[in-house]
DNA sequence: CCGTATTATGTCAGAACTGACATAATACGC
DNA sequence: GCGTATTATGTCAGTTCTGACATAATACGG
C-alpha cells in the first residue's frame, strides 16, 4: 500500500495537461513526499530517542498506536500537520523541525 | 474569525484535564499555529517577491484566489501540508521550508 | 517454543480541509 | 470621483484525514 506521486495525483481527478507542467507539479509533489519522509524518519528517531512506545506517543497526542505507525511509514494518509504535532509532542522546537526538513534522507533521491 | 488554540480545541471536543497536560498541549499547539504563522509569511513574501497575484498562484496550484488568501492570513482552515505545496509550487527548496519555520515572526511571543 | 510487549496493516464513520463560488473591501492609475 | 485589478471574507458540498478498532506480524526474554 503505496500510494505515491501517480496514485495520489489519479485520486484528485488528473487529467495532464502540458508534459511541462506534470513535469514540474511531479517535482513539486516530490518535494512534499520527500519532507513528509524526512519528518516521519524524525518522528521515529526522537521517539526511540525517548525510550517512549507508539502507544505512549499516541495517548499523548489523544491518537492511536495505528495512527502513530503510520506516521512513521510516511503512510500517504498522514498529514504534514500530524507528523508536526507529534514532533512538539515529543518536544522538538522549531528549529529541530528545520533541521530535519534540511536533512537528506539515508539513501533517497 | 480567528479560532484560536481555545477554539481549535473545543472543536475537537475538548475537556479540560490536568493542568499540566492542558499547559503542555497548549505549548504544542501554539508551537504548531507559530509554525503555520511562519510559513504562510513565507508564502506571502515569495508571492510577492515573484510579482505573482494570488490568483496567478492558486491556478498553478490547481486551487482558488480566496484559499491562497486565507493561507496567507494563516486561516486556521488551511493545513501545513497546503501551505508547504504553495511554498513549493513558489519554487522554495526544502533548505527554504526550513529556514522559515526557525525565522521567527517579526514581533510575535 | 510460549507469553507478552510492541509495531504493522486494513477498515470505516465522523471530523477537518478543500476548491469553488459570491461578494465585499482595498489599492491604484486616470 | 470611476473603472478595474487585487485581495479579503463567508459559505458549502465533496474529498481527505483522523481516531478507533480489529487483527496480524515481529521482537524478545524466559
Amino acid at each position: 500500500m503505496k500510494h505515491t506521486k501517480r496514485v495520489r495525483l489519479e485520486a484528485h481527478g488528473w487529467r495532464v495537461g502540458s508534459a511541462q507542467e506534470f513535469l514540474d507539479l511531479s517535482a513539486e509533489e516530490a518535494a512534499l513526499v520527500e519532507t513528509k519522509l524526512r519528518l516521519s524518519r524524525a518522528v521515529r528517531e526522537r521517539r526511540a530517542t525517548l525510550s517512549q512506545s507508539q502507544a505512549a506517543l499516541a495517548k499523548r497526542l489523544k491518537s492511536s498506536q495505528s495512527r502513530v505507525a503510520k506516521m512513521e511509514a510516511a503512510d500517504p494518509t498522514v498529514s504534514v500537520d500530524l507528523l508536526l504535532k507529534a514532533l512538539f509532542a515529543l518536544g522538538a522546537t522549531p528549529r529541530d523541525v528545520a533541521t530535519a526538513i534540511r536533512t537528506p534522507l539515508p539513501s533517497a533521491a
